[in-house]
DNA sequence: AACAGTAACAGTAATCATTACTGTTTAGCA
DNA sequence: TGCTAAACAGTAATGATTACTGTTACTGTT
């Protein structure tokens, strides 16, 4: 892959946050110093740094792709009042039972937890 | 949630596979034998429905979104060959860490295996 | 059994995230 | 310094999903 300020900008963007920003987000929070920045530039290199493992996406079913600049394997707990997502560091547990069968082949799990922060039960 | 016969029909098509279906194949499946089911109805009972808890929505990232008629908590394998998902009977792992903080009430998990299945790995 | 009220419907238009296209710029190598 | 393909900006197109509008049909009440 060849070098790019905006790719080098966007991977950055994404790394320097724990908010797990989607493409508009990055987009937004790029714009106004790179006015030049193109959305679909965002997206391209979005899916070229997660192609490549330099980020995480993320799905959590609000029909966006979020990204997570930490690309060590963790699970994500997902606040349905708030919608943040938040960084659990515990490995996501691939199920032994899987892996000793010769069924599949198993390169990574994702974990995602459901529920409410602090902030939102009451 | 008042009887419809739409919804009925929907709920059992999802039930009646294991194929994890989308709105628009629950939709072709139907569609011919019922052809004034309207796309449009399938989309709002498929939310209806997972909102009641009588199917399971499943994000894998493929940017739609796929029902499991079985709401037995468990884990899907999804193939990056054939982009097929099949379950896995074995429930999600909640890691007790995070239950045992006070900081998320927690209400479910959603593991998702990625890899290939025996057809797609060479 | 007809009536009223409202949830659900069919059909279609609109929305929104994402991808594709087009002409231009630029990294990186000869 | 020039060449070539990768990457870009800007914009149009796509595709999944949601919203809207006028109509139909459950269900509780006379």
């Amino acid at each position: 892959m060849r070098y790019s300020h905006q790719r080098e900008l966007i991977l950055e963007a994404v790394k320097s946050v724990k908010t797990h920003p989607t493409a508009d987000m990055v987009y937004d929070s790029l714009h106004t110093e790179n006015p030049h920045l193109s959305l679909g530039t965002v997206y391209r290199n979005l899916s070229l740094l997660a192609q490549n493992g330099d980020i995480t996406p993320i799905y959590t079913g609000d029909n966006k792709v979020h990204y997570d600049g930490d690309t060590d394997p963790h699970c994500h707990f997902v606040c349905k009042g708030c919608n943040k997502i938040i960084d659990i560091f515990i490995k996501p547990q691939i199920p032994s039972e899987i892996l000793d069968k010769e069924e599949f082949v198993v390169e990574e799990g994702k974990t995602l937890l459901y529920g409410y922060c602090r902030n939102c039960v009451r």
